[in-house]
This record gives structure tokens, C-alpha cells and sequence, in this order.
RNA sequence: CGAGAUGUGGCUCAGUUUGGUAGAGCGCUGCGUUCGGGACGCAGAGGCCGCAGGUUCGAAUCCUGUCAUCUCGACCA
């Protein structure tokens, strides 16, 4: 890899000062711009149109397992959001209330959605009456509220968009599945579009969603050593259809309570991407989500013949990948590291030489290779680098996972461990009491993330009390 | 919510200690020369110094309050 001579002065190191320069990033390649509302961001065209792209591929996704789009209200009567006592006492403390109508204060008050069970209990008590009706396989792209004290772009803002799926079973055994299957699906979108390694598994009874019977989770580790739930897929149980009354029918006309699931991922998820995959140099974006896939940088614009060329190119290219020409009067020096910062993973110089020898030069961005190919190949030749952008993308966040991923068997072996090779996964056994839980928090920092679906053993006893084991836990700082 | 830092043209900041005509670089506008790794010249535009009180002949500067943002903790997608 050509090292990372930092051609860009405005951009904080990640090894200065990790939060800076994601900070740093976030802001110079245009994703986000502050607002004078605290946690609230506005995010920009370049940044949305990443939005899109996840969305365009969840979407499919989320269409292809039997999911229909709905749209819930923002507003969330206080009575109702109290019917479930888990879901209420967990979310209370984050919710913004509307007290008011214009000037009248309202009899009752409003919370704006930090998420939407409720609303879509309310809604299945209407709808369904008999097992014929189910299940309903629901899913809303909206934004939801959480007052958050600290505040982080993408990571943790107060308003964020996402989209949250909500599902309704006759049985138990239907519901779990549609939890663990959508779980893959987001594990699959991580590897498959985002280039991040996941690991998925069970959260800890002390970490559910409130209201949950079981939270799964996908975690992923970020390039400094911290992790980040990157998505949740709920079971719920029946526990929201007894709170909320939703009964059906079944064959034998004998009245039962239908089991429910919710899942979801945010804009988090880019913040994701930027901490897994960006560079000294700005954004890294694999190509399935770029907005822009080949930026066309023509070099001498003015020379005969060279813009022509390039724009003959961008028809081209159109057919095969997002391009984009950009012809403006910025020198090309500036060009380049313009969409460097903003993670364009391929760059496409074409100039005089170029044209004369009927070839261009391709830049990847992640590891900024350049190779001379002929203008008759770019057809085979730009699939095919995007390709190897993307998978080398996710082994390099794989290596780095591993590198990162540390087994221990006691509570000193992990305070020795983090505090010699800094943040990271630390596997160790767990005995499932949450004391043990909470106390390998103190004593050593790290939270539990997740009991990961694949496990091992690394000892028989607990690494904190020493009875025996149940599971392997990961476990590591958390964003 | 606890601790710390910071608010001065669009951005990054100097000026505040010691009160006395608001500055720089970048960006922006116009014209010209440039263009294969953030080019250059000339001419311009742009600032209730976060907000509100107070002290003073005079406040970006001193005092009080307040709001916001950033960082670190506790809590959370």
C-alpha cells in the first residue's frame, strides 16, 4: 500500500486523535453540517445519498423475505406508550413530549416516537382477528427521537433515520425464526455491501430491548479497538399481545395470543463504514453504497479533444457503474484529493497522453494502485476493480478484527490485555449471573456485547467468579 | 447528568493576560495565466466578536448570568 504520507492537512490523524478525525471526516467530505439544534444534523447530499444506497439494497432485501412497507404516525399518546411497563420504564427517560397544540395545552401528551411498537400494537389489535390474518410482515423507513445526552454525528444523534421492521406470528416458533433471519440479513448486508465482518449473537438479559423476551445483535469492531452494535433483531414473545389485547383466532377457533418481533438499523451504520474502512486521507467507501463508484478527473481540460473524451467516457461508464465527470476549473492536484476525502474508490484520469495511446488511468482508492488501461477494456476492467475493492475492503476489517480479538481467561489477564495492546474484543467465559456481568465492567471496562451463535471454549469457569461457564461472551468498550 | 475545553467574516484561528479605529490564512466574486498529487497574479465582497445584563468616558477584551458546540466519563441504535 502506498503509505499514508497525509496529503491532507485538515484532517486530523486517527492516530493523534481518533474521535477528531472521524469528526474531521464526517464534515470535510461533506456528509453532515451541524445545526443550531443540539444532536440534530443535517445530513447532505453526499452523505443521504449513502442513506439511499443501504436503503435501495436493505429494501430489496427486506422485500425478497415477504415484507410490505408501511408508515406509522410520529406521535405516540402517553397512555399508550405506558400499556407495556418493561418498554415504558426503558424508554421514559429518552423521549421528547408535545405539550402543546398551537397555544392550547393538550389534555393529553404526545411523545414522539423513539420507536414504534406501540403504534404498531395499537394498529395489529384492529387489523387482525383470525390466523388467516397473519403473519403481517411489516416494515417502516421513518426517524425516530431519543434525547440523548451525548451526542456524536451518525453514531448517537437525538433525530436519526432508520428503518424498523415489525412482525406478527401465530406461533412462537415462527417469530423466533423471522428474529434469526433477519439478523442474517443484516450480517449479510454488512458483509456482502458494507465490507464490515459482524459477529452476531445473543445480548445478555441485562442489555435486551425493553420489553423483549431476547435481543440478537451484530457487532462489529471499529479501527480503534471500540465496538459498535451495528443492528437488533427482538423477540418478543407474546408479551406486547397480552399488554396490548391483540387476540386471534386459531383453526381450532380457540382465542391465543400472537408472537411479535421488531428489527432494525440506522445511519449508524455509516458511521460504521467510515470507522471501519476510512484512512488518513478521509472516506473509504465500498463501492456497493459510493454515490459515486468512478469519478472522471480529465487532466489539462482545455487542451482539444480531452473533454470530449471524458464525456464520451461518463456515457459509457454510465451503463455499468455510478460516474461522475467532474469538469470544474479546480487544478487537478486538488481534484485528487478532493475525492479522496470523500472515498470515491475509483478515479479515472484522462489526458492528452491518454487519448493519444487510447487508455486512461485507474486509481483505486483504497490502497491508490494506478494502473494504465486501455479505453476498450474499461467495460470489464471497472466491474472487475470494484470487485477486488470491495473484498479487500473486508479482509483487510477482517485482519484487523483479528488482530484485535483477544481470548482471556481471568479478569487480570484482560486488564493486562487492554491495557498493552489498547481497545478491542475480548473473548472470555461468563457464568450468566449478571454479577459477574457487572463486575468485569468495573474492574476492567469492558461491557458485554454479545453471546456470539458461535461458540467455544476457551476455559470451564466463569472468568470472573470461577463457577462453571455457560457461554462465551464478547465483550469490549463500546461506542 | 458529572468533569474539562471552546464560542471573533463561510472555514481554521490570532487578538483577551495589560480595555483605546476588528486582523490573518484558506474559501468566495471578477479578469488573466495555469492544469498528470491540494497552482499563481491583480482587483474585490464579506464581521450587532454566541446571547443578555453590568462596570467604564470607552468592552471582542473586565464582572455576572445564560445558551450552544466539542472532548472524556455514566446511559443508550
Amino acid at each position: 500500500m502506498a503509505d499514508t504520507k497525509k496529503m491532507v492537512d485538515e484532517i486530523t490523524s486517527m492516530e493523534e486523535d481518533f474521535a477528531q478525525w472521524y469528526t474531521d471526516i464526517v464534515r470535510k467530505a461533506e456528509l453532515i453540517s451541524y445545526t443550531s439544534v443540539k444532536g440534530c444534523m443535517v445530513i447532505r447530499p453526499y452523505g443521504y445519498a449513502i442513506w439511499e444506497n443501504m436503503q435501495k439494497i436493505l429494501d430489496t432485501a427486506f422485500k425478497k423475505t415477504g415484507h410490505e412497507n408501511v408508515c406509522m404516525p410520529m406521535f405516540i399518546p402517553e397512555s399508550l406508550l405506558q400499556k407495556e411497563k418493561d418498554h415504558v420504564e426503558g424508554f421514559a427517560p429518552e423521549v421528547a413530549w408535545i405539550t402543546h397544540g398551537g397555544n392550547e395545552k393538550l389534555e393529553e401528551r404526545l411523545c414522539v416516537r423513539p420507536t414504534s411498537e406501540t403504534l404498531f400494537c395499537e394498529h395489529y389489535a384492529n387489523i387482525i382477528q383470525s390466523y388467516r390474518d397473519l403473519p403481517k410482515l411489516y416494515n417502516q423507513w421513518v426517524s425516530v427521537v431519543r434525547w440523548e445526552k451525548t451526542t456524536r454525528p451518525f453514531l448517537r444523534s437525538r433525530e436519526f433515520l432508520w428503518q424498523e421492521g415489525h412482525t406478527i406470528h401465530a406461533t412462537a416458533k415462527e417469530a423466533i425464526e423471522e428474529t434469526e433471519r433477519m439478523l442474517h440479513v443484516y450480517a449479510d448486508f454488512c458483509r456482502d455491501a458494507l465490507a464490515i465482518p459482524v459477529v452476531e449473537g445473543r445480548k445478555t438479559e441485562s442489555d435486551k430491548f425493553a420489553g423483549a423476551e431476547a435481543t440478537y445483535a451484530i457487532e462489529a469492531l471499529m479501527h480503534d479497538g471500540k465496538a459498535l452494535q451495528a443492528g437488533t433483531s427482538h423477540y418478543f414473545g407474546d408479551g406486547f399481545a397480552r399488554a396490548f389485547d391483540i387476540q386471534f383466532a386459531d383453526k381450532e377457533n380457540k382465542k391465543a395470543y400472537p408472537h411479535q418481533t421488531s428489527w432494525g438499523v440506522t445511519t449508524r451504520l455509516i458511521g460504521a463504514v467510515i470507522m471501519t474502512h476510512g484512512d488518513n486521507n478521509g472516506l473509504v467507501l465500498p463501492p456497493a453504497i459510493a454515490p459515486v463508484q468512478v469519478v472522471i478527473l480529465p487532466i489539462a481540460a482545455h487542451k482539444p479533444g480531452v473533454l470530449e473524451k471524458a464525456n464520451e467516457l461518463k456515457e459509457k461508464i454510465a451503463e455499468i457503474a455510478r460516474v461522475k465527470l467532474d469538469d470544474s476549473e479546480q487544478s487537478a492536484g486538488w481534484k485528487f484529493a478532493e475525492y479522496e476525502m470523500k472515498g470515491v474508490p475509483l478515479r479515472l484520469e484522462i489526458g492528452p497522453r491518454d487519448i493519444e495511446n487510447n487508455s486512461c488511468v485507474l486509481v483505486r482508492r483504497d490502497n491508490r494502485e494506478k494502473q494504465v488501461v486501455s479505453l476498450d477494456k474499461l467495460n470489464e476492467v471497472i466491474p472487475q476493480l470494484l470487485q477486488e475493492i470491495h473484498d479487500s475492503l473486508y479482509q483487510k476489517a477482517l485482519e484487523n478484527r483479528a488482530n484485535r480479538t483477544y481470548p482471556c481467561t481471568s479478569l487480570e489477564e484482560i486488564v493486562q490485555v487492554l491495557s498493552e495492546k489498547g481497545d478491542g474484543f475480548i473473548e472470555a467465559m461468563w457464568c450468566g449471573e449478571e454479577a459477574c456481568e457487572d463486575k468485569v465492567k468495573e474492574v476492567t471496562g469492558v461491557s458485554s456485547r454479545c453471546i456470539p451463535f458461535e461458540q467455544k471454549t476457551l476455559s470451564d469457569t466463569c472468568v470472573c467468579c470461577g463457577k462453571p461457564a455457560k457461554h462465551l461472551v464478547y465483550w469490549g468498550k463500546a461506542y
